[in-house]
DNA sequence: GAGTGGTCTAGACCACGCA
DNA sequence: GCGTGGTCTAGACCACTCT
């Protein structure tokens, strides 16, 4: 069963759960691909299809497969409209999803800031990959962002512009990072000049400030991105449960 | 098994499930208490003790009930803490949860406004109970909230001055209704004259306004709630998975 | 030791997708 | 018709709590 001790007494299924999510992460099985089906991912890992089901059905649960009946199991693909629904929460006041486009990105490789090394978990010496951009919902520029990512993780990313709308996609299908959860903190400020000359908003209009530190399925920090957002007609949906 | 019947065919475990939610929401079993065993939920239903296991393990996760290895399954109490960390999602930048405490508040019950007919899917003369109040951090006003209750739900809430710090766990206790959910819609704005008068804050700076419904087990809503927080140090922590 | 939930197994049958 | 995941069952043993 591929190297399961027992380090003072881990229950089967975690043990399944670690070598299934290895598998995934070490890119022995691909985003789009089927898993071996469960009767024989049972006899592989010597364990009953029971133990292999409630693995499969917690991954399934964390999104990060997909079961279809009569087919078999899936390595879940963040494709863009997947991501844009998980990760991106504008929307109009009432509920109606908004979708962003681009307006203009500027993308460069540089060092790395104090502030950046902390958010991000890096090292002195370690350079950044800055994505500056403006998005645009319906045609009207509405959100500034800044977007830093270790250089480690994503080389050669400042070369591959123009960038898709979501760059976790990007991460995934190109550098094999799956993005699987991000933490946010939302606070609201006041529009300055700059402001002002990139989106839709007035100097000294509120704006909702966004700041997002995102997490790989290996649990590194893979991205830390700043957005202000017009809030005028833009509101940020949560659901609490 | 207490009229299950099979309505184009649900799995027996949906039925069981359905079985259990209603008692909850009945009130046979109530918050704290315990529920009878697997093996007497079973033999009470005619299903076998798997079957049961899974319905109380999916209840679990959706935070309804609790289970304690070696004692038994337990009613979730939506007691203060637990409130205050699933509903409450305000915090310092970085992390640390912050806990309000009430300054103020005022109630009164009163004829329903449109929009609130709207937002709580009321009839045109049904009446609400409205709850102005303002929380306070660290002893420093940062909060102004207008809650509005339907008064068929709550009946006799205006009287029961002062409310404690978390509705929810009155709601529970004391006309039982588990709130189980609610939906928020984040905004940036910026504070009047009104808010300077009541919170720590200047006219004219930025504030988060969040607006929310809450909804019960039964579907119901049962709160609207317009917050407008100060957000010089305080902010509302998601996190996405 | 008795009773509870937690883990694990083995096997049956159903529902679905596809060739 | 075959292979897949989905449901359901029955039973064994473990880990924890309380008396």
């Amino acid at each position: 069963m591929e190297s399961i001790e027992t380090p003072g007494y881990r229950p089967l299924y975690k043990q399944v759960y670690d070598v299934i999510v290895r598998r995934i992460s070490q890119g022995e099985w691909r985003p789009g691909q089927s898993l071996p089906s469960e009767t024989a991912l049972a006899r592989d890992l010597s364990v009953s299809q029971g133990t292999v089901r409630k693995v499969l059905d917690a991954l399934t649960a964390e999104k990060l497969l997909e079961r279809r009946q009569g087919k078999g199991t899936y390595i879940a693909e963040n494709t863009q409209e997947r991501a844009l629904f998980r990760f991106f929460r504008l929307s109009r006041p009432g509920g109606e999803r908004l979708i962003p486009d681009r307006a203009w990105e500027k993308v460069r490789l540089r060092p790395s800031r104090a502030l950046e090394r902390l958010k991000l978990d890096l090292g002195r010496t370690d350079k950044v990959i800055e994505i500056r951009r403006v998005r645009a919902i319906l045609g009207r520029p509405c959100i500034r962002e800044t977007i830093i990512v270790p250089a480690a993780l994503a080389p050669g990313l400042e070369s591959l512009a123009p960038l898709p709308n979501t760059l976790y996609s990007l991460y995934q299908s190109r550098y094999g990072i799956n993005i699987t959860q991000a933490h946010e903190e939302l606070r609201a400020g006041l529009a300055d000049d700059d402001d002002a000359a990139e989106i839709d908003v007035l100097p000294g209009q509120p704006l909702l400030l966004i700041d997002r530190v995102a997490v790989s399925l290996e649990d590194r920090k893979v991205e830390w991105r700043q957005s202000r957002c017009q809030s005028a007609d833009i509101v940020y949906a949560v659901n609490l449960t």
